[in-house]
RNA sequence: GGACGGGUGGGUGAGUGGCUAAAACCAGCAGACUGUAAAUCUGCCGCUCCUUGCGGGCUACGAAGGUUCGAAUCCUUCCCCGUCCA
Protein backbone atom coordinates (compact mmCIF):
# COMPACT_ATOMS: atom_id res chain seq x y z
CA UNK A 1 0.00 0.00 0.00
CA UNK A 2 1.48 3.05 -0.89
CA UNK A 3 1.02 6.40 0.79
CA UNK A 4 -0.43 8.22 -2.24
CA UNK A 5 -3.81 6.08 -2.13
CA UNK A 6 -5.51 8.48 -0.48
CA UNK A 7 -6.72 12.18 -0.84
CA UNK A 8 -5.38 15.29 1.46
CA UNK A 9 -7.03 15.06 5.10
CA UNK A 10 -7.96 18.19 4.25
CA UNK A 11 -9.88 17.75 1.10
CA UNK A 12 -11.23 14.22 2.55
CA UNK A 13 -12.46 16.25 5.67
CA UNK A 14 -14.09 18.80 3.21
CA UNK A 15 -16.08 16.07 1.75
CA UNK A 16 -16.89 14.10 4.14
CA UNK A 17 -18.32 17.52 6.22
CA UNK A 18 -21.43 18.27 3.54
CA UNK A 19 -24.31 17.54 4.99
CA UNK A 20 -22.91 16.29 8.18
CA UNK A 21 -24.57 17.37 11.22
CA UNK A 22 -21.99 16.34 14.36
CA UNK A 23 -18.68 14.61 14.09
CA UNK A 24 -18.10 13.89 17.67
CA UNK A 25 -15.21 14.34 18.07
CA UNK A 26 -14.07 16.44 14.56
CA UNK A 27 -10.73 16.33 16.18
CA UNK A 28 -10.45 12.53 16.19
CA UNK A 29 -11.72 11.56 13.24
CA UNK A 30 -8.87 14.14 11.82
CA UNK A 31 -5.83 12.69 13.74
CA UNK A 32 -7.99 8.93 12.38
CA UNK A 33 -7.73 10.25 8.40
CA UNK A 34 -4.21 11.42 9.13
CA UNK A 35 -3.18 7.96 10.26
CA UNK A 36 -4.63 6.27 7.75
CA UNK A 37 -2.66 9.01 5.17
CA UNK A 38 0.40 7.90 6.61
CA UNK A 39 0.18 4.32 6.85
CA UNK A 40 -1.77 3.68 4.03
CA UNK A 41 -4.07 1.74 6.10
CA UNK A 42 -8.05 2.35 5.37
CA UNK A 43 -10.31 3.85 7.96
CA UNK A 44 -13.10 0.89 8.86
CA UNK A 45 -16.76 2.73 8.48
CA UNK A 46 -19.81 1.26 9.49
CA UNK A 47 -23.68 2.14 9.54
CA UNK A 48 -25.49 -0.19 10.93
CA UNK A 49 -29.36 -1.09 9.84
CA UNK A 50 -31.88 -3.13 11.35
CA UNK A 51 -34.30 -4.35 8.78
CA UNK A 52 -37.42 -3.49 10.46
CA UNK A 53 -39.56 -2.53 7.38
CA UNK A 54 -38.86 -4.01 3.99
CA UNK A 55 -38.06 -0.99 1.87
CA UNK A 56 -35.91 1.72 1.40
CA UNK A 57 -37.07 5.49 1.52
CA UNK A 58 -35.01 8.79 0.68
CA UNK A 59 -34.63 9.16 4.40
CA UNK A 60 -32.43 6.21 4.59
CA UNK A 61 -30.26 7.17 1.91
CA UNK A 62 -28.57 10.40 3.63
CA UNK A 63 -27.18 7.83 5.57
CA UNK A 64 -26.42 5.56 3.40
CA UNK A 65 -24.56 8.37 0.96
CA UNK A 66 -22.40 9.26 3.96
CA UNK A 67 -21.23 5.57 3.83
CA UNK A 68 -20.56 5.85 0.11
CA UNK A 69 -18.71 9.00 0.63
CA UNK A 70 -16.22 7.09 3.09
CA UNK A 71 -16.17 4.58 0.21
CA UNK A 72 -15.53 6.77 -2.39
CA UNK A 73 -12.59 8.08 -0.50
CA UNK A 74 -10.80 4.62 -0.42
CA UNK A 75 -12.09 3.45 3.36
CA UNK A 76 -13.72 0.20 3.81
CA UNK A 77 -17.64 0.55 4.28
CA UNK A 78 -19.21 -1.59 6.27
CA UNK A 79 -22.83 -2.42 5.59
CA UNK A 80 -23.96 -3.67 9.10
CA UNK A 81 -27.34 -5.72 9.07
CA UNK A 82 -28.91 -5.29 12.58
CA UNK A 83 -30.67 -8.94 11.88
CA UNK A 84 -30.34 -9.77 15.56
CA UNK A 85 -31.44 -5.83 17.51
CA UNK A 86 -34.31 -5.94 15.10
CA UNK A 87 -35.52 -8.52 17.20
CA UNK A 88 -35.11 -6.22 19.79
CA UNK A 89 -36.39 -3.00 18.50
CA UNK A 90 -34.63 0.49 18.93
CA UNK A 91 -36.23 2.48 21.25
CA UNK A 92 -34.70 5.52 20.15
CA UNK A 93 -37.41 8.56 18.82
CA UNK A 94 -40.26 6.00 20.40
CA UNK A 95 -43.08 7.04 22.51
CA UNK A 96 -44.08 3.64 23.07
CA UNK A 97 -42.36 -0.02 22.94
CA UNK A 98 -41.14 -1.51 19.41
CA UNK A 99 -43.53 -4.63 18.77
CA UNK A 100 -40.64 -7.30 18.37
CA UNK A 101 -40.41 -8.86 14.84
CA UNK A 102 -40.30 -12.22 14.49
CA UNK A 103 -36.74 -14.00 12.26
CA UNK A 104 -38.47 -14.73 9.62
CA UNK A 105 -39.80 -11.00 9.07
CA UNK A 106 -36.32 -9.79 9.83
CA UNK A 107 -34.70 -12.24 7.55
CA UNK A 108 -37.20 -11.69 4.57
CA UNK A 109 -36.55 -7.36 5.15
CA UNK A 110 -33.26 -7.83 5.31
CA UNK A 111 -33.18 -9.23 1.60
CA UNK A 112 -35.14 -7.29 0.58
CA UNK A 113 -33.18 -4.46 1.96
CA UNK A 114 -29.94 -5.63 0.53
CA UNK A 115 -30.95 -5.55 -2.95
CA UNK A 116 -32.24 -2.03 -3.17
CA UNK A 117 -28.91 -1.15 -0.92
CA UNK A 118 -26.83 -1.54 -4.29
CA UNK A 119 -28.46 0.80 -6.22
CA UNK A 120 -26.45 3.47 -3.80
CA UNK A 121 -23.15 2.00 -2.71
CA UNK A 122 -20.98 -0.08 -4.56
CA UNK A 123 -21.28 -3.74 -3.61
CA UNK A 124 -17.64 -5.02 -5.05
CA UNK A 125 -16.27 -2.71 -2.20
CA UNK A 126 -19.23 -3.11 0.56
CA UNK A 127 -18.64 -5.60 3.18
CA UNK A 128 -21.84 -6.57 4.53
CA UNK A 129 -22.12 -8.15 7.77
CA UNK A 130 -24.98 -9.30 10.49
CA UNK A 131 -24.81 -8.86 13.84
CA UNK A 132 -26.86 -12.41 14.47
CA UNK A 133 -23.00 -13.55 13.81
CA UNK A 134 -22.29 -12.76 17.09
CA UNK A 135 -24.82 -11.54 19.26
CA UNK A 136 -26.19 -14.95 18.71
CA UNK A 137 -23.59 -16.85 20.21
CA UNK A 138 -23.25 -14.40 23.30
CA UNK A 139 -24.11 -16.30 26.78
CA UNK A 140 -26.39 -15.17 29.75
CA UNK A 141 -22.76 -14.32 31.19
CA UNK A 142 -21.59 -12.43 28.58
CA UNK A 143 -25.10 -9.96 28.66
CA UNK A 144 -24.28 -9.83 32.18
CA UNK A 145 -20.83 -8.83 32.06
CA UNK A 146 -21.75 -6.36 29.09
CA UNK A 147 -24.18 -4.70 31.25
CA UNK A 148 -22.22 -4.26 34.11
CA UNK A 149 -20.29 -1.47 31.53
CA UNK A 150 -23.14 0.76 32.07
CA UNK A 151 -24.92 2.52 34.33
CA UNK A 152 -28.36 3.08 34.63
CA UNK A 153 -28.80 6.41 35.72
CA UNK A 154 -26.35 7.28 32.06
CA UNK A 155 -28.99 5.63 29.96
CA UNK A 156 -31.96 6.81 31.57
CA UNK A 157 -30.58 10.33 30.64
CA UNK A 158 -31.62 9.92 27.07
CA UNK A 159 -35.13 12.01 26.09
CA UNK A 160 -36.89 8.85 24.83
CA UNK A 161 -36.20 6.83 28.41
CA UNK A 162 -37.13 10.30 30.34
CA UNK A 163 -40.07 11.41 28.51
CA UNK A 164 -41.52 8.04 28.54
CA UNK A 165 -40.96 8.02 31.95
CA UNK A 166 -42.54 10.91 32.89
CA UNK A 167 -45.32 10.46 30.52
CA UNK A 168 -46.52 7.47 32.64
CA UNK A 169 -44.82 5.23 29.38
CA UNK A 170 -44.11 2.05 29.71
CA UNK A 171 -40.43 1.08 29.34
CA UNK A 172 -39.63 -1.91 28.73
CA UNK A 173 -36.28 -3.64 30.28
CA UNK A 174 -35.00 -5.31 27.23
CA UNK A 175 -35.05 -1.88 26.08
CA UNK A 176 -32.34 -0.81 27.51
CA UNK A 177 -30.28 -3.87 26.42
CA UNK A 178 -30.60 -2.46 22.47
CA UNK A 179 -27.82 0.34 22.84
CA UNK A 180 -25.31 -2.01 24.78
CA UNK A 181 -26.09 -5.23 22.05
CA UNK A 182 -25.68 -2.74 19.41
CA UNK A 183 -22.13 -1.35 21.06
CA UNK A 184 -20.63 -5.22 20.41
CA UNK A 185 -21.16 -4.95 16.59
CA UNK A 186 -18.74 -1.83 17.36
CA UNK A 187 -16.41 -3.55 19.41
CA UNK A 188 -16.43 -6.70 16.73
CA UNK A 189 -15.94 -4.74 14.16
CA UNK A 190 -13.34 -2.55 15.39
CA UNK A 191 -14.99 0.42 14.05
CA UNK A 192 -13.44 3.80 13.20
CA UNK A 193 -16.00 5.55 12.71
CA UNK A 194 -19.72 5.14 12.84
CA UNK A 195 -22.71 6.62 10.95
CA UNK A 196 -26.11 7.22 12.09
CA UNK A 197 -29.01 9.93 12.11
CA UNK A 198 -28.86 12.37 14.59
CA UNK A 199 -31.24 10.63 16.98
CA UNK A 200 -28.73 7.61 16.70
CA UNK A 201 -26.20 9.89 18.74
CA UNK A 202 -27.06 8.56 22.48
CA UNK A 203 -26.73 5.38 20.74
CA UNK A 204 -23.38 5.92 18.90
CA UNK A 205 -21.85 7.45 22.00
CA UNK A 206 -22.31 4.31 23.89
CA UNK A 207 -20.94 2.32 21.15
CA UNK A 208 -17.87 4.28 21.47
CA UNK A 209 -17.47 4.31 25.73
CA UNK A 210 -18.02 0.32 25.13
CA UNK A 211 -15.63 0.10 22.82
CA UNK A 212 -13.23 2.09 24.90
CA UNK A 213 -13.86 -0.44 27.91
CA UNK A 214 -13.24 -3.23 25.83
CA UNK A 215 -9.61 -2.04 24.95
CA UNK A 216 -10.31 -0.05 21.49
CA UNK A 217 -9.87 2.87 20.57
CA UNK A 218 -12.96 4.83 20.52
CA UNK A 219 -15.16 5.04 17.08
CA UNK A 220 -16.05 8.59 15.62
CA UNK A 221 -19.76 9.62 15.85
CA UNK A 222 -20.76 10.38 12.59
CA UNK A 223 -24.34 11.89 12.55
CA UNK A 224 -26.61 12.90 9.38
CA UNK A 225 -29.75 15.19 9.71
CA UNK A 226 -33.07 13.56 9.65
CA UNK A 227 -34.14 14.07 6.64
CA UNK A 228 -37.94 15.77 6.26
CA UNK A 229 -40.63 13.83 4.77
CA UNK A 230 -42.90 15.07 2.30
CA UNK A 231 -45.49 17.28 4.49
CA UNK A 232 -42.12 19.35 5.73
CA UNK A 233 -42.45 18.63 8.91
CA UNK A 234 -42.52 15.26 10.45
CA UNK A 235 -39.53 13.23 9.27
CA UNK A 236 -39.92 10.94 6.33
CA UNK A 237 -41.58 7.64 7.59
CA UNK A 238 -43.36 4.76 5.88
CA UNK A 239 -45.36 4.89 8.57
CA UNK A 240 -46.26 8.66 8.13
CA UNK A 241 -47.04 8.25 4.61
CA UNK A 242 -44.85 11.07 3.90
CA UNK A 243 -42.26 8.97 2.07
CA UNK A 244 -40.67 8.33 -1.01
CA UNK A 245 -39.51 5.00 -1.79
CA UNK A 246 -36.62 4.28 -3.65
CA UNK A 247 -37.89 1.90 -5.79
CA UNK A 248 -41.05 3.72 -6.82
CA UNK A 249 -41.53 4.58 -10.63
CA UNK A 250 -39.83 7.70 -11.81
CA UNK A 251 -42.87 9.58 -12.74
CA UNK A 252 -43.91 8.77 -8.97
CA UNK A 253 -40.75 9.84 -7.97
CA UNK A 254 -40.07 12.95 -9.71
CA UNK A 255 -44.30 14.26 -9.16
CA UNK A 256 -43.66 13.78 -5.05
CA UNK A 257 -40.53 15.22 -5.46
CA UNK A 258 -42.02 18.39 -7.18
CA UNK A 259 -44.54 18.65 -4.44
CA UNK A 260 -42.62 19.36 -1.65
CA UNK A 261 -42.22 22.75 -0.74
CA UNK A 262 -39.79 25.45 -1.62
CA UNK A 263 -38.28 25.64 1.96
CA UNK A 264 -37.39 22.23 2.32
CA UNK A 265 -35.93 21.64 -1.20
CA UNK A 266 -32.77 23.10 -0.03
CA UNK A 267 -32.36 20.43 2.80
CA UNK A 268 -32.75 17.81 -0.26
CA UNK A 269 -30.38 19.13 -2.19
CA UNK A 270 -27.92 19.14 0.78
CA UNK A 271 -29.09 15.56 1.40
CA UNK A 272 -30.23 13.75 -1.26
CA UNK A 273 -27.70 14.93 -4.16
CA UNK A 274 -23.82 15.14 -5.33
CA UNK A 275 -24.02 19.18 -5.51
CA UNK A 276 -21.45 20.76 -3.46
CA UNK A 277 -22.49 22.94 -0.66
CA UNK A 278 -21.46 25.73 -3.08
CA UNK A 279 -23.39 25.26 -6.28
CA UNK A 280 -26.55 24.76 -3.68
CA UNK A 281 -25.54 27.99 -2.13
CA UNK A 282 -25.31 29.67 -5.59
CA UNK A 283 -28.25 28.33 -6.41
CA UNK A 284 -30.61 29.63 -3.93
CA UNK A 285 -28.98 32.82 -3.77
CA UNK A 286 -30.65 32.92 -7.48
CA UNK A 287 -33.75 32.05 -6.56
CA UNK A 288 -33.95 34.62 -3.92
CA UNK A 289 -33.11 36.77 -6.34
CA UNK A 290 -35.75 36.03 -8.53
CA UNK A 291 -33.26 35.24 -11.53
CA UNK A 292 -34.19 31.35 -11.41
CA UNK A 293 -37.66 30.09 -10.89
CA UNK A 294 -38.02 28.10 -7.56
CA UNK A 295 -39.94 25.39 -9.87
CA UNK A 296 -36.81 25.25 -12.26
CA UNK A 297 -34.68 24.80 -8.97
CA UNK A 298 -37.15 21.71 -7.80
CA UNK A 299 -37.20 20.60 -11.18
CA UNK A 300 -33.17 20.36 -10.89
CA UNK A 301 -33.15 18.64 -7.42
CA UNK A 302 -36.29 15.85 -8.46
CA UNK A 303 -33.94 15.17 -11.99
CA UNK A 304 -30.79 14.66 -10.05
CA UNK A 305 -32.52 12.01 -7.65
CA UNK A 306 -34.81 10.13 -10.25
CA UNK A 307 -31.75 9.60 -12.33
CA UNK A 308 -29.80 8.54 -9.28
CA UNK A 309 -32.17 6.04 -9.41
CA UNK A 310 -33.34 5.17 -12.69
CA UNK A 311 -30.18 6.77 -15.02
CA UNK A 312 -30.44 9.96 -16.85
CA UNK A 313 -32.94 8.30 -19.65
CA UNK A 314 -35.79 7.83 -16.97
CA UNK A 315 -35.24 11.25 -15.25
CA UNK A 316 -35.67 13.58 -18.77
CA UNK A 317 -39.11 10.90 -19.66
CA UNK A 318 -40.20 11.74 -16.10
CA UNK A 319 -39.34 15.26 -16.10
CA UNK A 320 -41.11 15.76 -19.62
CA UNK A 321 -44.55 13.74 -18.32
CA UNK A 322 -44.56 15.84 -15.30
CA UNK A 323 -44.82 18.67 -17.30
CA UNK A 324 -47.06 17.60 -19.48
CA UNK A 325 -49.70 16.05 -16.75
CA UNK A 326 -49.29 18.65 -14.40
CA UNK A 327 -48.33 21.97 -16.13
CA UNK A 328 -50.66 21.44 -19.24
CA UNK A 329 -52.49 19.03 -18.00
CA UNK A 330 -52.65 16.54 -20.65
CA UNK A 331 -53.60 12.87 -20.19
CA UNK A 332 -50.34 11.24 -19.80
CA UNK A 333 -49.42 8.82 -23.15
CA UNK A 334 -48.87 5.56 -20.99
CA UNK A 335 -52.48 6.93 -18.63
CA UNK A 336 -53.25 3.20 -17.51
CA UNK A 337 -56.69 1.26 -18.94
CA UNK A 338 -58.19 -0.38 -16.30
CA UNK A 339 -61.21 -2.38 -16.71
CA UNK A 340 -64.46 -2.40 -15.39
CA UNK A 341 -66.24 -5.36 -14.90
CA UNK A 342 -69.75 -5.76 -15.59
CA UNK A 343 -70.36 -8.48 -13.33
CA UNK A 344 -73.47 -8.87 -11.08
CA UNK A 345 -74.04 -7.31 -7.46
CA UNK A 346 -77.23 -7.69 -5.31
CA UNK A 347 -79.57 -4.67 -6.90
CA UNK A 348 -77.82 -4.72 -10.01
CA UNK A 349 -80.23 -2.69 -13.02
CA UNK A 350 -79.43 -4.07 -16.52
CA UNK A 351 -76.81 -2.33 -18.55
CA UNK A 352 -76.37 0.73 -15.31
CA UNK A 353 -73.78 1.11 -12.86
CA UNK A 354 -73.72 3.89 -10.30
CA UNK A 355 -70.82 6.14 -10.71
CA UNK A 356 -69.34 6.05 -7.33
CA UNK A 357 -69.62 2.36 -7.29
CA UNK A 358 -67.89 2.11 -10.36
CA UNK A 359 -65.17 4.21 -8.83
CA UNK A 360 -64.31 1.96 -6.02
CA UNK A 361 -64.22 -1.00 -8.54
CA UNK A 362 -61.84 1.00 -10.68
CA UNK A 363 -59.85 0.96 -7.77
CA UNK A 364 -59.76 4.91 -7.98
CA UNK A 365 -61.59 5.58 -4.64
CA UNK A 366 -61.57 3.62 -0.82
CA UNK A 367 -65.21 2.61 -0.83
CA UNK A 368 -68.60 4.36 -1.85
CA UNK A 369 -69.12 7.17 0.98
CA UNK A 370 -65.31 8.02 -0.08
CA UNK A 371 -66.31 7.93 -3.88
CA UNK A 372 -69.84 10.01 -3.24
CA UNK A 373 -67.72 12.25 -1.44
CA UNK A 374 -65.30 13.14 -4.15
CA UNK A 375 -68.45 12.87 -6.93
CA UNK A 376 -70.33 15.71 -4.64
CA UNK A 377 -67.05 17.84 -4.68
CA UNK A 378 -66.96 18.06 -8.14
CA UNK A 379 -63.59 16.16 -8.15
CA UNK A 380 -64.68 13.29 -10.67
CA UNK A 381 -64.55 14.28 -14.46
CA UNK A 382 -65.76 11.56 -17.07
CA UNK A 383 -64.74 12.33 -20.24
CA UNK A 384 -63.33 15.97 -19.80
CA UNK A 385 -67.31 16.78 -18.10
CA UNK A 386 -67.53 17.23 -14.29
CA UNK A 387 -70.07 14.36 -12.41
CA UNK A 388 -71.38 16.08 -9.41
CA UNK A 389 -74.41 14.15 -9.32
CA UNK A 390 -73.90 11.02 -6.75
CA UNK A 391 -76.76 9.36 -8.45
CA UNK A 392 -75.08 9.42 -11.81
CA UNK A 393 -74.82 6.24 -13.39
CA UNK A 394 -72.85 4.75 -16.34
CA UNK A 395 -74.13 3.49 -19.08
CA UNK A 396 -72.56 0.25 -19.78
CA UNK A 397 -73.61 -1.17 -23.12
CA UNK A 398 -71.00 1.78 -24.65
CA UNK A 399 -67.84 -0.31 -25.94
CA UNK A 400 -65.55 2.90 -26.17
CA UNK A 401 -62.74 3.62 -23.72
CA UNK A 402 -63.82 6.14 -21.30
CA UNK A 403 -61.43 9.09 -19.74
CA UNK A 404 -61.51 9.52 -16.22
CA UNK A 405 -60.42 11.81 -13.46
CA UNK A 406 -60.61 11.55 -10.18
CA UNK A 407 -58.72 14.63 -8.02
CA UNK A 408 -55.90 16.29 -9.53
CA UNK A 409 -53.51 12.94 -9.70
CA UNK A 410 -55.24 10.17 -10.67
CA UNK A 411 -56.28 9.86 -14.73
CA UNK A 412 -57.20 7.01 -16.83
CA UNK A 413 -58.82 5.21 -18.89
CA UNK A 414 -61.37 2.36 -18.84
CA UNK A 415 -63.27 -0.23 -20.86
CA UNK A 416 -66.28 -1.99 -19.33
CA UNK A 417 -65.76 -5.54 -19.58
C1' G B 1 -48.76 -8.33 47.27
C1' G B 2 -51.60 -3.48 48.61
C1' A B 3 -53.63 1.59 47.51
C1' C B 4 -54.75 4.85 43.66
C1' G B 5 -55.13 6.75 38.50
C1' G B 6 -55.93 5.50 33.39
C1' G B 7 -57.42 2.69 28.41
C1' U B 8 -62.44 7.10 23.34
C1' G B 9 -62.30 7.56 15.94
C1' G B 10 -55.25 7.83 12.02
C1' G B 11 -53.06 11.18 16.39
C1' U B 12 -53.84 14.57 20.70
C1' G B 13 -58.06 14.84 23.61
C1' A B 14 -63.52 16.40 25.36
C1' G B 15 -67.63 13.78 26.79
C1' U B 16 -70.25 10.58 33.19
C1' G B 17 -77.57 7.55 30.89
C1' G B 18 -81.04 9.86 25.46
C1' C B 19 -80.12 16.12 21.81
C1' U B 20 -73.34 11.47 20.29
C1' A B 21 -71.08 8.57 14.21
C1' A B 22 -69.26 10.93 19.32
C1' A B 23 -66.71 18.47 20.88
C1' A B 24 -62.08 20.72 19.66
C1' C B 25 -57.45 20.53 17.44
C1' C B 26 -53.90 17.96 14.16
C1' A B 27 -53.30 14.83 10.10
C1' G B 28 -55.90 13.38 5.58
C1' C B 29 -59.13 14.21 1.12
C1' A B 30 -61.57 17.56 -2.44
C1' G B 31 -62.53 22.48 -4.53
C1' A B 32 -60.70 27.75 -5.24
C1' C B 33 -56.01 30.39 -5.80
C1' U B 34 -51.06 28.72 -7.89
C1' G B 35 -45.66 26.79 -9.96
C1' U B 36 -50.23 19.85 -8.55
C1' A B 37 -45.14 24.40 -3.82
C1' A B 38 -46.15 26.94 0.71
C1' A B 39 -49.71 30.10 2.93
C1' U B 40 -54.90 31.20 2.72
C1' C B 41 -60.20 30.37 2.00
C1' U B 42 -64.38 26.71 1.43
C1' G B 43 -66.33 21.88 1.96
C1' C B 44 -65.72 16.85 3.43
C1' C B 45 -63.69 13.45 6.74
C1' G B 46 -66.96 4.97 9.82
C1' C B 47 -69.29 1.46 6.35
C1' U B 48 -73.40 0.28 3.40
C1' C B 49 -78.28 0.65 0.50
C1' C B 50 -81.30 3.44 -2.36
C1' U B 51 -85.93 7.11 -4.41
C1' U B 52 -79.01 11.33 -2.39
C1' G B 53 -82.85 12.60 2.03
C1' C B 54 -81.97 17.40 8.17
C1' G B 55 -83.30 9.15 4.36
C1' G B 56 -82.92 3.59 5.79
C1' G B 57 -79.62 -0.16 7.82
C1' C B 58 -75.08 -1.75 10.17
C1' U B 59 -70.57 -1.20 13.01
C1' A B 60 -67.76 1.86 16.75
C1' C B 61 -65.51 4.47 22.68
C1' G B 62 -59.63 -2.06 25.93
C1' A B 63 -62.62 -7.39 26.12
C1' A B 64 -66.80 -10.19 27.63
C1' G B 65 -71.27 -10.22 30.18
C1' G B 66 -75.31 -7.47 32.84
C1' U B 67 -78.90 -3.30 34.38
C1' U B 68 -82.15 -0.03 31.36
C1' C B 69 -87.32 1.67 26.76
C1' G B 70 -82.20 3.65 25.87
C1' A B 71 -74.99 2.98 27.80
C1' A B 72 -68.74 5.61 25.60
C1' U B 73 -71.29 6.99 30.10
C1' C B 74 -74.05 2.59 35.60
C1' C B 75 -72.73 -2.72 37.56
C1' U B 76 -69.63 -7.45 37.30
C1' U B 77 -65.50 -10.13 35.64
C1' C B 78 -61.19 -10.09 32.77
C1' C B 79 -56.96 -7.88 29.94
C1' C B 80 -53.44 -3.88 29.44
C1' C B 81 -50.67 0.70 31.18
C1' G B 82 -48.85 3.98 34.92
C1' U B 83 -48.00 6.13 40.01
C1' C B 84 -47.12 5.37 45.10
C1' C B 85 -46.27 1.79 49.13
C1' A B 86 -44.01 -3.15 50.33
Amino acid sequence: MSETKFKPVEEQLAYLRKGAAEIVPEAELKAKLEKSFRTGEPLRIYLGVDPTAPDIHLGHTVVLRKLKHFQDLGHIAIFLIGDFSAMIGDPTGRSETRPPLSREEVDANAKTYLAQVWKLLDQEKTEVRYNSEWLDKMSSYDIVRLCGHYRLARMLEREDFSSRLKNQQPISVHELLYPLLTAVDAVQLKSDVEIGATEQKFNLLIHRDIQREYGLEGEVAFTMPILVGLDGQRKMSKSLGNYIGITEPPSEMFAKLMSISDELMWSYFELLTDKTADVIKNLQQNVQAGTTHPKQAKVSLASEIVRDFWGEDAAQKAAARWDSQFSRHEVPEDAPVKHLPNDDYVGAKPGKMKLSRALVRLDAAPSRAEAERLIKQGAVELDDVVIADPTYEIDLNTPQKHLLRVGKKKVFYFVVQ
